[in-house]
DNA sequence: CTAGGGTTAG
């Protein structure tokens, strides 16, 4: 094949990687710019001061006739997006070349204004690989790919940077299957030796595909290739495996990086943790980061800080927001509705309010961001002032922007401001209901005790097969409002979809208990035990001096165990004083009653508590995490511990935040 | 003297 010859340019000269511009250049000096030039050798890029200096000798010469010269003042305004300057001296040298026109088409396509680019290339009076493979490129980052590959067909010689940049352009932009197509068609056909360019090239492709078998295949083709995996390399890896949801083997490849000093090698693996919900390793990777001195940069932070707001770590939030303020890491939208979302589930609502109010550019996502901060602290009214407040700016409302304002009058007990904006979704946003705003609604009237309306919305209202989330928000409605008949009929949906989720066995069983049908409630828990479906671990967890502490039920393996638990009686005699009781019908397990009361007595939440009331300052409040709902006894104990030991107790549960002041919880006992 | 590459995104 002729094109299999032309095109096979393992030999081509082009294929040499040219040297980065040297940084620490030395003052040009003006009395004899092309002396410094000579001495210099050709291969140097100047800064635009160096540039402009050249450019004005050369203006006094009232000559051009150097044109590697020339082209590189050319390059240089060209690459600092200065494309006027630029144009008006290429327009002015006679002498222009090849390079001089491939050089100002690369400018223009780097500033994304590829019609003038296309303009000049048609033009030119000749074209090299070079010029072409920069029309190609343009394309590509401007993200027009029909072009791409247009421009790359019309080529009847092709090099490497040719099929890296056809691959890298529609890696780029979505195309991930083209992309690796075309990697594969290149190498199948032996029509290029694969270079390390090429790979980083096809890796985002395969990232984005989520495919780990073409990964792996790529992988070990590297391998066998012999090409060195460097440290840039070993990120492209990195992130593809953890985007083909290999953690294992992101962190393998991660461990195995020859160089570790750059922060681009870090943020894959900790965006992969992050992205895979892996939050604890990922503080964990991050304090290694620090231990290893490696500064963040924006994309670290906007990694890190969803791991930092699922542990509930304040100080560390606190500490990741002065270290953007004193590094001066970019603020913009996303960033500040990470902060936002931070500083929202570590209990600071009036902190993500400061950072929402000085955030520039304000966007959706920031505002989802902020009314479902505010939702999830009960502050429905400020939520809905948001929101109408959004509209007044005119910025779109999308899908979450519909659950946040759901959820914030769900958790307020807005039931006819919920009823009215749920049929809003339709009639006046023109937006279809989606299977979680359908959750919300339920729950906003399972809440309310509402339970029949309720029940009509998901058999008879929807166009959607319910799921899972939305049986159990009816059951959870059943459980705080008695009503065993529905609650069957929630149970039984939910033992089809899900047999194997300890959850609706709980609730079911203790509707019963609660009913007084003991006896189907102890029936509930067999099926469940001789289903051998376990219970979700509760755990709580509480962030002191920059650690976070995290307790099981009745843990004893915290170091300071036995204080925790003497503080733990202590309270008990005080609140028995006031006539606590623990509410034993909590208790799942078929257990004596004073073990029953020992077992009420050490959920996690309330090891927290005791932990935090020996080891915090007087001041602060405790913040504790819990990753299960909150149980009503460890409620009624927050609100009294809140009172008598007068220290401020702030709870983040699976749906929201609790704040406990003087025997009362924001919540208004409604959640 | 000119061309291709890695990290974030409710």
């Amino acid at each position: 094949m002729v094109l299999n010859n032309l095109v096979n340019v393992r030999h081509h000269p082009t294929n040499v990687r040219r040297k980065k511009p040297d940084s620490t250049v030395k003052q040009l000096e003006i009395s004899n710019p092309v002396s410094y030039f000579l001495l210099n050798g050709r291969s140097k890029r100047y800064t635009v001061q160096e540039a402009k200096q050249l450019h004005s000798y050369f203006i006094k010469l009232k000559s051009d006739s150097n044109m590697y010269l020339v082209n590189s003042i050319i390059h240089t305004y060209a690459a600092n997006g200065d494309l006027n300057t630029a144009h008006r001296l290429f327009d002015r040298v006679i002498d222009r070349d090849v390079v001089s026109w491939t050089t100002l088409i690369d400018g223009y396509a780097k500033i994304g204004n590829m019609g003038v680019a296309q303009q000049l290339f048609d033009s030119m009076p000749e074209r090299n690989l070079v010029s072409w493979n920069v029309l190609i490129s343009g394309f590509g980052k401007c993200g027009d790919v029909k072009a791409a590959k247009k421009a790359f067909d019309q080529m009847i010689e092709r090099d490497i940077v040719s099929w890296n940049s056809l691959i890298s352009s529609y890696a780029r932009n979505g195309f991930a299957k083209e992309a690796f197509e075309v990697f594969c068609d290149a190498l199948v056909e032996n029509l290029v030796t694969p270079n390390k360019v090429m790979f980083l090239s096809v890796l985002p492709a395969i990232a984005e595909s989520g495919c780990a078998f073409w990964g792996r295949c790529v992988h070990s083709f590297i391998l066998r290739s012999g090409i060195e995996v460097d440290s840039v390399l070993c990120s492209a890896l990195v992130d593809m495996y953890s985007k083909c949801d290999d953690l294992d083997m992101a962190f393998q490849v991660f461990e195995s990086n020859p160089f570790r000093g750059n922060v681009a090698s870090w943020n894959p693996m900790l965006s992969g943790l992050v992205r895979n919900q892996r939050f604890e390793e990922a503080l964990e990777l991050f304090r290694w980061m620090q231990f290893e001195n490696v500064e963040s940069d924006y994309v670290t932070m906007v990694a890190i800080l969803p791991a930092i707001a699922d542990s509930g770590a304040l100080s560390l939030g606190k500490w990741a927001h002065s270290y953007i303020q004193k590094m001066n890491i970019r603020m913009n939208a996303t960033l500040g509705s990470a902060l936002v979302d931070m500083y929202a589930k570590c209990g600071c609502i009036e902190l993500a309010l400061d950072v929402f109010a000085v955030v520039e550019g304000k966007t959706t996502e920031l505002w989802n961001a902020m009314i479902t901060g505010l939702a999830i602290h009960g502050c429905g009214r400020d939520a809905l002032k948001l929101f109408s407040q959004m509209q007044i700016e005119n910025l779109e409302i999308d899908d979450l922007t519909v659950s946040a304002i759901l959820n914030a009058c769900s958790h307020s007990g807005f039931v006819d401001d919920g009823l009215r904006f749920f049929s809003n979704i339709k009639d006046v946003y023109k937006m279809t209901p989606k299977i979680q705003h359908y959750g919300c609604i339920v729950d906003i009237l399972g809440r309310a005790g509402r339970l029949e309306e309720a029940k009509d919305i998901i058999c008879n209202k929807m166009s959607i097969k319910p799921d899972i989330i939305i049986w159990k928000s009816l059951l959870g409605a059943c459980r705080t409002h008695g009503n065993v008949e529905i609650g069957e009929f929630a149970a039984k949906h939910l033992f089809e979809l899900c047999p194997n989720d300890s959850s609706s066995y709980v609730l079911m069983s203790s509707i019963y208990e609660a009913a007084g049908r003991s006896n189907e409630a102890v029936l509930m828990r067999k099926k469940m035990i001789e289903g051998g479906v376990k219970k979700e671990p509760g755990f709580s967890s509480i962030e002191s001096g920059g650690v976070v502490h995290k307790f099981l039920v009745g843990d004893k393996a915290h170091p300071r165990a036995e204080e925790i638990y003497t503080m733990l009686d202590d309270i008990r005699e005080k609140l028995k004083s006031r006539g606590y009781q623990p509410n034993k019908q909590l208790v799942f397990f078929d257990l004596h009653d004073d073990e029953k009361e020992d077992a009420i007595f050490h959920h996690s939440e309330k090891l927290a508590t005791a932990f935090g009331l020996i080891n915090s300052n007087r001041g602060d409040p405790l913040r504790i995490v819990k990753n299960l709902r909150m149980c009503s006894d460890c409620h009624v104990f927050m609100k009294l511990v809140s009172e008598i030991y007068n220290h401020e107790i702030v709870v983040r549960d699976h749906n929201r935040f609790h704040h406990f002041v003087n025997g009362k919880c924001s919540c208004m006992d409604y959640w």
